[in-house]
DNA sequence: CTAGATTAGTTGGTGTACAAATTAATAGCC
DNA sequence: GGCTATTAATTTGTACACCAACTAATCTAG
């Protein structure tokens, strides 16, 4: 991912970004699972029900652009939230081919759990804070990146 | 993924760092896709290809934790890359419960393509080599929190 | 107003990741 | 040496992501 003089070096898996943000989404990821699993919730679970506490109610289409999810992932994902009793999926009366998507009692009443994982997270990566506010921002940044890609997000 | 005081801020979807990281992960996958596509390649089998021109022969063990993928990821994966034709899969003769994985002559020949791969996505990044390597810093110290946790990385 | 284009969400297909179970081979201990 | 524990890889199951196709609703242009 970086042009070298040394082409034996160009390739070279621990030299990849692709492949440091890959293992790195997928470990935190993982710090992730014990915690939500008493929730019964999975991590992709997990960030639709943050965009629901912060914003409800959301149509698929607005889930999808918070999440970066297509359609064809929110739609089972959402069902299977909405069979665990979190939400619930209603015809949008001003336009019906959308969707309200409305968390349930028990899924607001989740919220009060929910808080207590970031801060878990954090004491489990034993990073300092300011590390973490400077990945954050270096993400973003490569995500911006990525916009820009005239090849990319079709929105 | 931040203590403060606000708990409101707290769960902020754009705050959560697992969340960049996951976002960021995809874009920057996805921009490899159209690049990987025309040698019918997924990035999963790309990563695995880098491995192995790296460091052939590898078993599966082996690619598992270069990866850190697990044999039931790798298994099928690696069956779709000997069904390209680019990889060979042959029991271990001082150990016959380990393949070792080759690369074919096709398979080797395909690097010479993968090399074009690293810099077309630095210049459609349009990022600085420096900032991609700062960033690769920090997904690194990110990783290695990760590892030092004591409930993860079962090795 | 109407027909065609666009949009919202669902469904189906493919390829991962992760977890558990299984089979066969090897290591280690008594 | 034999038995038990461990290990390597495969298979099965579940939940994603991405992509394409489809249906129904809405928008837009003539």
């Amino acid at each position: 991912m970086e042009s070298v003089t040394d082409t034996t070096d160009l390739l070279a898996l621990d030299r990849q970004v692709c492949f440091a943000l890959s293992i790195a989404s997928r470990s935190v990821i993982g710090l992730y699972r014990p915690l939500l699993q008493p929730m019964g919730l999975t991590h992709p679970q997990y960030l639709v029900m943050l965009a629901l506490w912060q914003h409800e109610p959301l149509s698929v289409k607005e889930l999808g652009e918070l999440l970066r999810l297509d359609p064809g992932t929110l739609s089972p994902l959402l069902k299977r939230l909405q069979a665990l009793g979190y939400l619930s999926r209603e015809r949008n009366t001003k336009d019906e081919r959308a969707l309200a998507v409305t968390l349930t009692p028990a899924g607001r009443a989740l919220r009060a759990e929910a808080e207590k994982i970031p801060p878990a997270i954090v004491e489990r990566l034993g990073m300092e804070l300011a590390e973490l506010q400077h990945l954050h921002g270096a993400l973003m940044r490569v995500i911006a990146a990525t916009d820009r890609d005239p090849g990319s997000r079709k929105v």
